[in-house]
DNA sequence: GTACTTGCAAATTGTTTGCAGACAC
DNA sequence: GTGTCTGCAAACAATTTGCAAGTAC
């Protein structure tokens, strides 16, 4: 995680309009490193191997911050398992029910063709592909 | 959904290996008179018309029981909001983020192509697909 | 008659909110 | 300095579970 350095993270937050704070940085430094499949929690866990104090309800609000700056995207990949990618480019996901892990798809790898008529004045906002599958292995 | 009589219910489930009671055919009838997309409370609430003693607890129960005998399939379409889908068959959804409405979208009208490599002795449960938009209209 | 179901209420989990103090700028 | 953010704890919503009484076969 020591690529993605504290001044690249204050850059991402400006570039997007978030107001910089310590505990954002934070989880823009957990989330933005690499691509990750993260639940809240997970990101909370993370965050505190750097930043002990921060509050879950931080984590929380902070999430749906940077889901409304497009920053990230919230994965309803389970009932209970909500998990925020951090690959915001076109792309698609496999699920493994048994184990929860969640894979990225690349978007030539499955395709999705056809547009279905719209009703008038409905615009499409994305599109979501998810591969569920069974490993055997919990 | 009259069209939908208790006998039917009950052969119903009687076919899928659910033993058969009162408030499951209550349910059944409610899920499958004709495909829906409905949450666990507006199941309960109709429900609740025809037998006004049914508790939360065995709705939520009896669509567990349904979902495992595939019955019926539970669609994520919001964290906030999971439907159950009493149409099994190949079909996607469309998302009215403004106004939750769930509508099918046929399998002919919007392809999957290409089969991605899966890992060894994993194997593909469902593929879902669903397209999210914006209506203005909340 | 026996085992499975139900209803109720309490427990659990995931997420949001209200408020006083703390930080960014 | 001022307005926003944070942490805490309480509130909340959706779902599950334990248990005693009821029902299917």
């Amino acid at each position: 995680m020591k690529d993605y350095s504290i001044t690249d993270a204050v850059a991402c937050l400006r570039a997007a309009g978030v107001p910089v704070t310590l505990q954002r940085v934070e989880i823009a430094r957990v989330l933005f490193a690499q691509p990750v499949h993260l639940s809240a929690d997970q990101i909370l866990a993370r965050v505190r191997e750097s930043a002990p104090d921060t509050s879950r309800a931080t984590v929380y609000n902070t999430l749906r911050l940077f889901r409304e700056k497009r920053l990230v995207r919230a994965l309803l990949v389970d009932a209970e398992r909500v998990v925020y990618d951090s690959n915001t480019t076109l792309h698609h996901h496999l699920y493994d029910i048994d184990t929860g892990e969640v894979r990225d798809v690349a978007a030539d790898e499955v395709m999705v063709t056809g547009t279905p008529r719209l009703p008038p004045g409905v615009e499409l906002e994305q599109i979501d592909v998810i591969l569920r599958v069974r490993s055997g292995r919990s």
